[in-house]
DNA sequence: GCCAACGTTGGC
DNA sequence: GCCAACGTTGGC
């Protein structure tokens, strides 16, 4: 069992689309980039708990709680030409792209800012990619001293 | 809206 | 295989 952070631009899927979604499920697609792809295809596991975290609004930072849905498989929306997340690259009997469902769990009781948790940028967060400079990874592995140090930071 | 950081692309 | 140019991410 691991933990994650999956972050997502609020305009375009926040966690209270996934909340009232039918089942609370929504497949994660749309991930572009090599790194997450690989963490979605080969990594990610049914059970596995991540953070949703809310990128390019007001104040990112992490809003609630997701668990993995499926294992990983190819993303259908890079087949799709219509959409805007088509890759002519990708095709079905050679997917590029991968993706995992993700299932509501939870909100935060509050918003645990991303200037609060790069106050612990050299202590307990260290190496967390998240509060480390020019990071764009969309999908992180979070350890778990990491998840449980960040759920601590809820109750205060 | 700006721009730093970084990933990807493509010419050579 | 190098690296300049380009596009995107995402905080501010």
């Amino acid at each position: 069992m691991a933990y994650w952070l999956l972050k997502s631009e609020p305009d375009a899927f926040g966690i209270e689309d996934l909340k009232t979604r039918r089942n609370q499920t929504e497949p994660w697609d749309g991930v572009r980039n090599y790194q997450a792809r690989n963490m979605m295809r080969d990594q990610m596991q049914i059970g596995d708990l991540g953070f949703f975290y809310h990128s390019n609004v007001k104040e990112p930072g992490i809003v609630g709680i997701i668990e993995v849905a499926s294992t990983g498989y190819p993303d259908p929306t890079a087949f799709d030409p219509d959409c805007k997340y088509f890759d002519p690259k990708s095709d079905p009997a050679h997917p590029r792209w991968y993706l995992v469902d993700v299932r509501f769990v939870r909100e935060m009781k509050r918003n645990i800012s991303l200037n609060e948790l790069k106050e612990y940028a050299t202590t307990a967060l260290e190496g967390f990619p998240l509060v480390r400079k020019g990071n764009r990874l969309s999908i992180m592995p979070v350890t778990e001293a990491q998840w449980d140090f960040i759920l601590s930071l809820e109750k205060t």
